[in-house]
DNA sequence: GTCTATATTGAGATAGAC
DNA sequence: GTCTATCTCAATATAGAC
């Protein structure tokens, strides 16, 4: 089977051109990387990237739904184990860590570059995922205060962005060396969020 | 006195200027902002705006500069209190919602712009900025740490940063109406940094 | 799949009149 | 302090040869 026509068909030389845009993307940003400088990083000239890829949005469109779905199957995988709440919110925060550590670059141009996307109808899966994301993250926060393991005076959806902030935002300075690496922030994240820093309780 | 020769007059119209670019900064991101779109705002045509200020850079570069001054001089004046750790951090806490809550667009601006200012030379004092502010914040940890106050077991440095994302990210979704409801917010936060989530002590 | 050559547009910025 | 008019450049993107 040759290549499909459409976008999405994953040769080899396609991907490791979106691993360099990312890359750069996580750099300078999206707006002030070039597609020149990205040609050129992949040792081609501009106007060849054009056979792999509509333009520079769409290159990015592309790193940031496949990893936004990755996430969003892996927390749902997490969920369908039937864990108790606790355990299962352990997980979802291993998971984003995990993601971080495997592929950071791209995880950067989705917090860095999340707003300006957000207004380009394109990007419309951003809001829809999210959403999706927020409401399976409450419903674990939710569960785990009804079995009486978290606090009742927490407001889920605060609590839930709080969390969530704290560790994609780590993109930017937390060079996790690998998986065993990742398991460490999140173990230290874990142990701040679920037990506080105060020696007494409270 | 007439308006000094030098950037940094502040005459009102200037002012009023900065406050647009900031709110436009804000929303569709520093590079997708464009100088007319400020002028239009303004109610200017293009050109005048460079009657004001050199450049594009240097109103982000006024907006942000500014912002992190006032910042670390609040943080500064908090510590000279000389309350304890936990008070101090509590404090420390509250002016960064509490800067969230007067200027959300200029802090916008710093939080999704950083990574792309901190590329120029002329945005040196960012990082400078921010390693006076680790440093404030991480011997305030330390010192809770000693009085016995917080756990013995926190990397106070990786503690610092988490605490400072999840805090300054917020201005990305949290809109308080004013001071009281910033309050809550810190109030929230601090419940959760401190205490856990954890309904047993853990 | 890449190169050559180039179209096209939109951006930041300037000079001088008013 | 603003407008008129415009310069200049750099960026995305295209068309067709190889």
């Amino acid at each position: 089977m040759s290549t499909a026509g459409a976008v999405r068909a994953g040769s080899e030389r396609r991907d490791e051109i979106l691993a360099i845009a990312a890359q750069l993307f996580a750099e300078r940003g999206f707006a002030a990387t070039t597609v020149r400088e990205i040609a050129d990083a992949a040792g081609i000239l501009s106007g060849s990237l054009y056979h792999h890829f509509d333009s520079k949005e769409s290159m990015a469109d592309e790193l940031v739904h496949e990893l936004l779905e990755r996430v969003l199957a892996d927390y749902r995988a997490a969920l369908a184990r039937g864990d108790d709440a606790e355990t299962t919110l352990r997980e979802l925060v291993r998971i984003a860590f995990g993601t971080i550590a495997s592929e950071p670059a791209t995880v950067a141009v989705m917090v860095n570059e999340w707003n300006l996307f957000a207004q380009f109808a394109r990007f419309g899966y951003l809001q829809k995922i999210e959403e999706d994301t927020e409401h399976l993250w409450v419903g674990v926060i939710e569960r785990g205060i009804e079995e009486g393991a978290f606090r009742v005076d927490l407001d889920p959806r605060m609590l839930y962005r709080l969390l969530r902030d704290a560790i994609w935002v780590s993109v930017r300075w937390y060079r996790p060396s690998g998986r065993d690496n990742a398991e460490q922030i999140a173990d230290a994240y874990l142990s701040v969020v679920l037990g506080g820093i105060a020696r007494n309780g409270s």
